[in-house]
DNA sequence: GTCTATAGGAGGATAGAC
DNA sequence: GTCTATCCTCCTATAGAC
């Protein structure tokens, strides 16, 4: 698979993570690909239609990436803890999820459809496993699975956001780790009293 | 201030809103203020300074806006819901959160700074309106405030990220209601069985 | 302060030769 | 399949007149 056309989708992945749609130009791509102009128009008609491959190339592969992690071994709240943190090249952003910020990609729905569908997958896979994880009492019972789901992908995605406007990779750390500390039952209380924090100041 | 240079800083606020700072052209924002290309490069020296006036004066204005919900009336706990639900054009996106994925901006610090002040400022808030509830014993205890209202700051930010994924406000919505059904200390528990959430289903 | 002229390069694509 | 030529518009300014 070392072809023009495999490059050039290649290429315009890398680039559509780095630039956005907007910031990417055919010229670019072709550069970055190594493939003149009359290659990358033989193969594709525009800069939509080889953007389209792209991103579905990228949502396709996101699917088992965070399976691997939601499906694999260990409890439910492990399981969870695995996916969120995940090794992520995280002051990069997310190769979807920033996309979405894009007029022509939200307008296509060519463009915007793998975004869709990744996302929704593994909002099913969270909601499933937040459900697991209630049933062997791993998270608090008295929460809905299906938004606690969706509470967590945006913890994900707006990590991205946050540490990249502190330019701090630690900051994704924090936002996820917030959210599992949340996720779990707490020690009975006897009053109205709190407990106090587990990792004090 | 309807001079040439406030209308020219709306409207650089307002493109970069829509189509963020590299597909925010000069051209555009002088035709989007009624105002020539002299006058512009009169007033600013270029698109760099100019978006820098127009992020700074964004970022200014949401310090007061989210402080009216955090600082206002009500419990804490009150306070974090109205915060949290208040009323946004989530589809358009975060007027700051959405530059952060233009190199450009991350790269100058002119540009980046504003935005990194206000979420600073607002994770400040968050943390003490945070710290304020778990004293009042809405809030549960045994979580650390600091990396709490981080993780809540991410679940606003994600959700405009996954709201604009779908094409769905509501996305937004359960993001927020999932963070808050998240928060409050639960009823206290027997065993290691669950309660059963509190919306099945 | 604002206008018009000018400019070199990039963006996005089409056409036809090889 | 790939290459080169060509096209028209936009991008981002600079220069100088009014």
């Amino acid at each position: 698979m070392d072809d023009a056309r495999s490059r050039l989708i290649e290429s315009t992945r890398d680039l559509l993570w780095e630039r956005g749609y907007t910031g990417t130009s055919p010229k670019a791509i072709q550069q970055h690909a190594g493939v003149g102009q009359g290659s990358m128009y033989h193969h594709f008609a525009g800069k939509a239609e080889l953007a389209s491959a792209a991103i579905r190339s990228t949502a396709e592969e996101m699917v088992p990436g965070f399976r691997r992690h939601l499906d694999g071994p260990g409890s439910p709240l492990e399981r969870l803890r695995a996916y969120l943190l995940a090794d992520r090249d995280v002051l990069r952003g997310c190769r979807v999820g920033r996309l979405v910020q894009d007029k022509e990609v939200v307008a296509d729905p060519t463009l915007r459809g793998p975004i869709d569908d990744v996302f929704s997958s593994a909002l099913e896979r969270l909601a499933a496993v937040l459900r697991e994880g209630q049933h062997a009492g791993e998270v608090r019972g008295d929460v809905a699975p299906e938004q606690v789901a969706i509470t967590l992908l945006s913890v994900v995605q707006g990590g991205f956001v946050v540490a990249r406007a502190h330019q701090d990779k630690e900051r994704f750390v924090a936002a996820v780790e917030g959210a599992l500390s949340l996720l779990t039952p707490p020690e009975p209380r006897r009053s109205g009293k709190r407990t106090g924090p587990a990792t004090p100041r």
